[in-house]
DNA sequence: TGACGAAAGTGCGCAATACGCACATTATGA
DNA sequence: TCATAATGTGCGTATTGCGCACTTTCGTCA
């Protein structure tokens, strides 16, 4: 009676284990066995084993009957981060044109079915903070980041996307329709630019540029203000600064070398 | 024949899986299959095993014969700094004693036999970025981070983990006898302040004070200067504003309600 | 161009190992 | 106090991962 047509070259259990990693998110970084086992739809001494082995390895740590992340977490991202240059090249060029700028601008990739947050400027002046950083993740579909991100593939991949990702409502401006999205991710295609205005969070725009020349991943660079009263300069002041930091950043290299 | 006596609750695979991902640091973010194997003391298959399951997962991805960390490896060490309010806790805390200081803050705490920067603050005026982010290891015993950080153990831990960490010296003026950094730890539990004079970066001085009231982890603050002309009145003022910043990161609540 | 070495991919037999049921125990809350 | 839920554990079973050995591909130097 077999189950599955199993991969002979990927390990049943690795996988299991790392799904018990990625049951812990920024909503819930600590969690009880039980509710484990529930997330993640694998038998209680199968979480057990996986949540054990990633406590010995140090990843969890037990708190009472609690399971929570440890900042040994933090390690691959740092692997990640440094070994590809971020802190020397993608930080100060975020930067200046942040402080230029007058607002903080984020680099995002895509991952799977969410926006990626890579990395953020940090001009201690800046107006507004949401308390996003390197590795938070943002909806696709009703964000500029996300969608200028759906605009950099090719259209195949493009409008599949946009038909299996979920389509969340985060405020009463978040277009409902798939068909408007593609039109919007269509435009941002077209023009370079993507505007979002009260998707994602009311009130508040998103404005988005891509950064091309990365062969490995695709990148953007986005920013976002108030809606009220921006007026066309404004924007067009925004993307012009916003291209000067994706210009810089692929001047420092950030596309792979393959 | 059997090999070990082994844990009937830690999954084996799942462990040299995790191996494998380690296997990734700073240094060397990619690297070919037979290398991987190699550091990690598998067998080629087994290794290949584990890390075409991390490529699966979206952790690893294939560059040519290349296997290299992803971006999605920053998706659970975001989990773990939103989860725990960094961004709104932490990073202001930072930020703010920082820009009264001049200089950069780090906290940080111990995992293992290493020192493991947790956060940074981010005044974009102050004079030196080392690279160094979130995830960064340094070493515990020549670092004022490192030995603060033993100074908050108890005695016993103390003493055996500056044993057992293997002593490598980093400048002339590293400190080569155990003995000698034992002594320099406990005066640092004694006074609550920790100097280490350009043993880890010739010309550097690090200072480091603890975060106390945190029952989970060991936390100090430090932070560092060029050691030229530091005077004794200099010093007693950059301890007075890390013991703020100390001060203010366990009102802000950086200690686990257990 | 040919030949060598190193790296990568693959198949498969064997047995170690992870699975998951079931039981006992302990905490939690009504 | 009882009921419910969560935890830890033992263990039989067969699934699953291990690792040898072979083939193929790639890169390099003669």
């Amino acid at each position: 009676m077999p189950t599955q047509p199993q991969d002979r070259s990927v390990s049943a259990s690795f996988a299991k284990g790392l799904a018990i990693l990625e049951a812990f998110d920024a909503d819930t970084p600590a969690m009880t066995l039980a509710e484990l086992a529930r997330r993640t739809a694998q038998d209680r001494a199968t979480a057990r084993r996986g949540a054990m082995t990633l406590v010995q390895a140090g990843y969890l740590r037990q708190n009472g009957r609690l399971l929570e992340l440890t900042p040994k977490v933090l390690v691959p991202a740092g692997a990640f981060l440094q070994g590809n240059r971020f802190g020397r090249l993608v930080q100060p060029v975020l930067n200046h044109h942040a402080k230029q700028l007058g607002a903080e601008i984020t680099l995002a990739t895509l991952d799977g079915r969410s926006v990626l947050l890579l990395a953020q400027s940090t001009t201690s002046d800046a107006p507004i903070s949401y308390g996003f950083t390197a590795g938070s993740r943002l909806p696709v579909l009703h964000t500029s980041l996300g969608r200028m991100l759906l605009a950099t593939l090719p259209q195949n991949a493009r409008s599949e996307l946009i038909q299996r990702i979920p389509l969340t409502l985060h405020t009463p401006q978040s277009l409902p329709d798939p068909q408007q999205i593609a039109d919007q991710v269509t435009h941002a295609a077209e023009t370079g630019l993507c505007l979002s205005d009260g998707e994602f969070e009311a009130g508040i725009t998103g404005i988005a540029v891509p950064v091309t020349g990365s062969d490995a991943f695709p990148l953007v660079v986005g920013t976002s203000t108030a809606s009220l009263g921006l007026s066309r300069e404004r924007i067009d002041q925004i993307a012009a600064h916003l291209s000067l930091a994706a210009a810089g950043l692929q001047q420092a290299g950030i596309a792979r070398t393959t």
